[in-house]
DNA sequence: AATGAATTTGGAAATGAATTTCAAAATGAG
DNA sequence: CTCATTTTGAAATTCATTTCCAAATTCATT
């Protein structure tokens, strides 16, 4: 049955899944980490096996608007409950937003205007600073990934 | 100035786009009407000239997550202009919201995140009222649009 | 360890939407 | 009409993702 053998790409493949956490990758994040430790991995396989960990539930899916798909490991992603994404819709970076006020949005949506909103589902749009700045990233004492005074 | 000269092309998907009233279409869709209606009309033109529309806000843009564009006519562009839509995962419904907290979250992402927010790619995800009280699962996507009661 | 059937791999080719290119055509101001 | 500017569109390109399929690998059985 289809995901039943176990092979060499399917194990380094977890190993990378556990190594990168909560973090987000892309298709060619686990293709260029191969390469770097020296394992050979098809691209083929890679997109193969993260749609099936996919399917089982194991990986989570975050399809840009426009760019590349980014996937993120469930057994961390779990910690990820409750708190939003942001992505780039010009270099489809997907950011962390772990912030109280996505909290108060939400009690908001759900007491003034009936809406449970998805964390899960739901992902903002938008510029990332990188992009504003043509492509240099500029510091402003808060890191968007770990979070502001209102963030967690 | 790009965008000042009136040509056949130009008006011929003027035409079309107020024949389809609030009704969501492809770029193949102008392609094929325009090949019926005896206007030869290059593909390219018709991409160049959607995209140019959704700049200046005469159309807007829904990228699916998977599959084709879809653009849709927004006859008072102004109505939607600097607004949220909410859109319900179990039927479909795309919700207006016009609420101050949504700019609160605009100016809070730019100020301590550096994310310039884009609210016409935006769109909230969760469950509406109508569906957390047991409402019938209608499939949605692109079609939903046409569900916005509040802003179209 | 050998056999063989089932599964997996991965390079190459294909797909398909969207973008870029650029010479030719159309437009409109003077 | 002239001519600079804008627009057009066929063809080429891009690029993530999918499909194809022969070869390699895995695993259960001898």
């Amino acid at each position: 049955m289809r995901g039943e053998y176990n092979t060499r790409q399917k194990r380094e493949m977890l190993s990378f899944l556990k190594e990168r956490g909560m973090q987000h990758f892309s298709v060619d994040d686990v293709v260029f980490e191969m390469q770097d430790r020296g394992e050979r991995i098809g691209r083929t396989t890679v997109y193969r096996y993260l749609e099936l960990l996919a399917e089982q539930g194991a990986v989570r899916k975050y399809q840009s608007v426009q760019g590349v798909t980014q996937y993120q490991h469930v057994e961390d992603a779990a910690r990820c409950d409750g708190h939003f994404h942001m992505m780039c819709s010009k270099c489809g970076e997907l950011l962390h937003v772990d912030c109280s006020l996505m909290g108060t949005l939400s009690k908001h949506l759900m007491a003034e205007h009936g809406f449970m909103l998805d964390p899960r589902e739901t992902i903002l749009v938008g510029l990332c600073e990188k992009c504003r700045n043509g492509g240099e990233a500029v510091s402003h004492g808060v890191d968007s990934a770990q979070g502001c005074h209102h963030c967690l």
